[in-house]
DNA sequence: TTCATAGTTTGATATTAATCGAACTATTCT
DNA sequence: AGAATAGTTCGATTAATATCAAACTATGAA
C-alpha cells in the first residue's frame, strides 16, 4: 500500500529516542543548536548530526545557518500539531503509562506549543475569544471576527500586517493534556509574544513549562474575562 | 526526557513499513484477521503475528476473539485521528511526494475514515451542518443542537440512545487531504452507516475510497441543502 | 477421531541503523 | 595568521529487530 510508506516514513523518523527527545525540545518554539539538541538527546554531536540530517531530509526540521551555528526549529506548524497529537494518544492509550511526574501538573496548567500558549490556560482563552464573538470557529480552521480584529488591534497586536503574511492569522490546535483546542497561527504566536514580553509569563528553563508571575496571572484573567 | 520517549514508542510503531500498513489497512475500520493483514503487509504469518502482538501491546490497536478468527481494529477514534493527521504531515510536507496515482484524487473526493465519510464530502457535510446550525463547534469539540437532534432524529438516527454511550457523540477529525475537519463520533459513524444502507455509496474493494452512485450522489447533495 | 485452517511461538539469520572516535571543514575571536 | 569553537563526514563496531521456516496450539469441520 502507498499510504503505508508514507507514514511510516514520517513513523521511523519520530520513532527513534535520539530524534524523538529533539523534537520534543523543538516543541519548545526556540530554534537550538546542534549541540544544544545533542545534549538534549544525550547523544555526541556526531550523532546528533546525523539524525538532524535526517529530521531535515524528512522534512520535519529546518535549519538556519547563522554564522558558525545552524539553529534548527520544526518545518512547520502542521508538524508540532502532529506531536502534539501522538503525545495525545501516547497519553490516553499507552499501556504502561509513565507516572505523572511534578511537572506534569504544571504542563498541563500553561506550556509551550511550538510558539504559542497551549494546556488549560490555552484552551481557556481560545474558548473566551469564542464566547466573546472574537474568534469564530466555524469551516476551515478558524476565523476572525471584526470584532476580533479591533479588540486585537487595541491590545496591541497588528493584525492587518499578520494577514498579508503567509502564515494564516488563526488556526486551531488540539491540546494532548485536556482533549480540547487552543489558539494557533500567527495570531496565537502574537499573543504569547505579547505575554512574554509583559512578563506575565515566564519560560521555565529547559522545559515547555510556562509559569505565571502572580501579577500576570491577575493580568491575564482580566484579559480574558473584561 | 520523558516526553520524548513516550512519542519514540509510538513512533517507533507505527515506523516500520509493515506495521504502517496494516494500520492503514485499519484506517479502513473494518477489522481484519491476521492472515488478511499479513497480506496487506506482504508478510508471512509469523512476521504479521509479531507485529500484530506489538501494535496490540503499544495500545494502538485492539483484538476481538471470534472462533479460531482473531479480528484486528484500531483502538480508538483518536489513534485513527493520530494517523489521518501523520498522513496530512506526510502529503503536505514530504521532500518527494509520492507522485499522486490515479486513487488519490477520489481518495480526496471521499473515503472512510476509521468509521465514518472523510475527504471533500465530509468536509462539505460538517460544514453544511454547522452552516445549518445543527452542529456548534464551539469549545470542547463538537456540540448538537436541539436543531440538530431533531434533524437528525428525522433521518432516523437514535440520538438518544447514543448519548448513553461512552463515545460522544460529536467529535471531529482533521482532513488529511483538504485541511479541514470533517464529523467523527458517533454522530459521523450512524450518518456513514446510513449512507452505505441505503446505497449512496459503496466501498471500493481493498481500499478506503467511497463512491457514490448517481442516485446516492443527487440523495446525498439533497442531505446537505435541503 | 481425524483432518484442515487460523494463528502463535521458537530459533536462526540477515539486515538495518544507531553509536562514537577520529579526521575534516568552516566560522569566529585574538 | 593562529587558536578555538561549531558542526559534519568517515569508518568500524555494536545492538536491535524484521524476517521466515518449522514446530506448536486451538478451533472448526467431516
Amino acid at each position: 500500500m502507498k499510504a503505508g510508506t508514507d507514514i511510516a516514513q514520517i513513523g521511523s523518523l519520530v520513532g527513534d529516542p535520539a530524534r524523538a527527545n529533539m523534537l520534543a525540545a523543538l516543541m519548545g518554539g526556540t530554534a537550538l543548536t546542534a549541540s544544544e539538541l545533542a545534549l538534549e538527546a544525550g547523544v555526541t554531536s556526531p550523532t546528533a548530526s546525523t539524525h538532524l540530517a535526517k529530521l531535515v531530509d524528512g522534512g520535519l526540521v529546518r535549519v538556519k545557518r547563522q554564522g558558525r551555528h545552524r539553529y534548527y526549529a520544526l518545518a512547520d506548524e502542521s508538524v508540532a500539531g502532529m506531536l502534539e497529537t501522538i503525545m495525545g494518544v501516547a497519553a490516553t492509550l499507552g499501556p504502561k503509562r509513565v507516572l505523572p511526574g511534578p511537572g506534569d501538573k504544571a504542563l498541563r496548567e500553561a506550556r509551550l506549543c511550538y510558539d504559542h500558549l497551549a494546556g488549560e490556560a490555552g484552551v481557556a482563552m481560545l474558548e473566551s475569544f469564542v464566547d466573546r464573538g472574537f474568534v469564530r470557529l466555524d469551516r476551515e480552521t478558524a476565523a476572525l471576527s471584526p470584532a476580533g480584529s479591533r479588540f486585537f488591534a487595541d491590545f496591541g497586536i497588528d493584525i492587518e500586517a499578520m494577514s498579508h503574511k503567509r502564515r494564516p492569522v488563526c488556526r486551531i490546535c488540539l491540546d494532548w493534556s485536556v482533549r480540547r483546542w487552543h489558539l494557533a497561527g500567527g495570531l496565537g504566536a502574537a499573543i504569547l509574544e505579547h505575554m512574554m514580553r509583559a512578563g506575565w509569563v515566564r519560560r521555565e528553563k529547559d522545559s515547555r513549562i510556562l509559569r505565571f508571575t502572580p501579577a500576570g496571572r491577575r493580568e491575564f484573567d482580566l484579559f480574558l474575562h473584561q
